[in-house]
DNA sequence: AGGAAACGCGACGAATTATTCGTATTTTCT
DNA sequence: AGAAAATACGAATAATTCGTCGCGTTTCCT
C-alpha cells in the first residue's frame, strides 16, 4: 500500500509517580472522546491534550507521537478481545460449533459497542497499522484460532484447515468492522450474529462432515 | 463515526473542449498513480496536479475539492464492478449457486487487481464515504443482489432472504477489501475465492434446502 | 532541609495543506 | 480578424498540523 513506513511505536517513557499515571489516563480517556466526537480526521494531539486538561508538551512526554496514542487505544481493545475469545474457545465442555457460535456473538457485540470509537479508530488505522507491534497482535489472534480449528475440523488436511480458519477469522473481523459502521439495535445484532454463525457452521459442517449438535439459530 | 459532514461532491463544471477533457483524464490518471505510489496519506492536490503536468488551479476548475477526485475514482470502479456483476447474475441459463460462485471469483479477482490503488482508496474513504452519491451507489448494489436472492432462496421468508443477502454482500465486500490488502498470487486468489464461494453455497443450501446442482469446488 | 529527579507547561518553529483569484493564453464563432 | 468564452496558470493565502524546548513546579529520598 506504500503508506508512510510508520516504523516504531513504543512508549517514550513510563510514568513513575501517581501524578503522571493519572495524566496518561486522562489523555487516553480524552483521546477516546475526541475520536468518538470529532472523528479520526480531527483527532489532533492539541485537541486531545486540551480535552484532557493537559498541555501538549506533557502529552509528548509519554507518547512519542500521535500514532502511539491511537495504537495504544487499539492495543488495549485487542487485549480485551483476545482475552474474551480465549475464554470462549477454551471452554472444552461445549462442542466446537457451539463455541464458535458463542464467539461470533461475543465478537459482533463487542465490535458494536462504542461503534463511534471503533469506526474512527478504523479510519485512523493507516497511521499505526504498519507498526511491527500491530502485526504481532494479529498473529496472536491467528494462533489462537488455529488451535480451535484443529478441534473443529480434525479430519481435514492442514491446508484445508488453514483456509477455513483464515476465511472465518478474516470474515468475522472484516464483517464486524463493516457491520458496526452504522449504529445497530440489540435485535439487529442478535439476528446478524446468528446469521453469521449459521454461515460459519454450515460451512464447517459441509467441509468436515462434522455432526455436532449445534444450538438451533433463533431466526426471527 | 462523526466524520466531517462531507455534504456534496459534484463536478464543478464539465469540460467542453478537447483540451480540458484531456486535462481531466490526465488528472485522473495521475491521481491513480499518486494513490498507488504514495498512499492515501500523501495524496495531495498539488502532487496530483504536478504528476499530471497541470497546475493546481486547473485541477480546481473541474473538481470542487480533493474528495471529488477520490470519489470519481471510486465511482468509476463501482460502475465497472456493477456492470460485471449484473452480467454474471443475469445469466439465467446457469443455476443460481453457479452464478454465485462465478460472481465471487470475479469479485475477488477484481478486488485484487491494482491492490495498491484499492487499498489507498479505502484509506481515503472517510473523505468521500458520507457523500449522498456514495450511498446511492451502495443501494444500487443492494437492489441488484436482492433480485438474485429471490431466485436463490425462493422458499424463504422475505426477512430471511434479506438477512442472507445482506450477509453475503457485506461479507463479500468486506472480505474482499481485507483480502486484497496484501498482495496475492494467482492461486491464492483461486483458492480463497473457492473457499468463500463454498461458504456461501453451504449457507444457502442449509438455509433453503435448495438442491441445485452446483459445480463442485475444486478444493485442491 | 535540600538536592535531585520527575513532572508539567504552552509558546513557538517548521512544515504541509486545500483552495482562491487575478492574469495570461488558447479556442471558438461570427 | 476580432470579440467572447473557455481554459490554463501558479503565486499567494489562510488554516492546520506535529513535535520541541527552555523554564518553572512538585515529589521523592536521604
Amino acid at each position: 500500500m506504500a503508506e508512510r513506513p510508520t516504523s516504531r511505536i513504543s512508549s517514550r517513557k513510563a510514568p513513575k509517580q501517581a501524578r503522571s499515571t493519572e495524566l496518561v489516563s486522562a489523555i487516553l480517556e480524552a483521546a477516546i472522546q475526541v475520536l468518538a466526537q470529532e472523528g479520526a480526521q480531527r483527532f489532533t494531539t492539541a485537541r486531545v491534550a486540551d480535552k484532557a486538561g493537559v498541555s501538549v508538551g506533557s502529552l509528548y512526554q509519554y507518547f512519542p507521537n500521535k500514532a502511539a496514542i491511537l495504537f495504544r487505544l487499539q492495543s488495549d481493545e485487542w487485549r480485551q478481545t483476545h482475552a474474551m475469545l480465549t475464554d470462549i474457545l477454551g471452554d472444552a465442555a461445549k462442542p466446537p460449533l457451539s463455541r464458535l457460535r458463542e464467539l461470533v456473538h461475543a465478537f459482533v457485540r463487542s465490535e458494536c459497542e462504542e461503534a463511534a470509537v471503533r469506526g474512527a479508530l478504523n479510519d485512523a488505522a493507516p497511521l499505526y497499522r504498519d507498526a511491527p507491534e500491530a502485526k504481532e497482535a494479529r498473529a496472536a489472534g491467528a494462533r489462537l484460532f488455529r488451535r480451535f480449528m484443529e478441534e473443529a475440523l480434525p479430519a481435514a488436511s492442514a491446508s484445508k484447515r488453514a483456509l477455513a480458519g483464515n476465511l472465518i477469522t478474516t470474515t468475522m473481523s472484516a464483517v464486524g468492522k463493516e457491520f458496526s459502521e452504522t449504529p445497530r439495535t440489540e435485535v439487529e445484532i442478535q439476528v446478524y450474529a446468528d446469521g453469521l454463525a449459521d454461515m460459519f457452521c454450515a460451512y464447517l459442517e459441509a467441509q468436515g462432515k462434522i455432526s455436532q449438535d449445534r444450538k438451533p439459530a433463533q431466526t426471527s
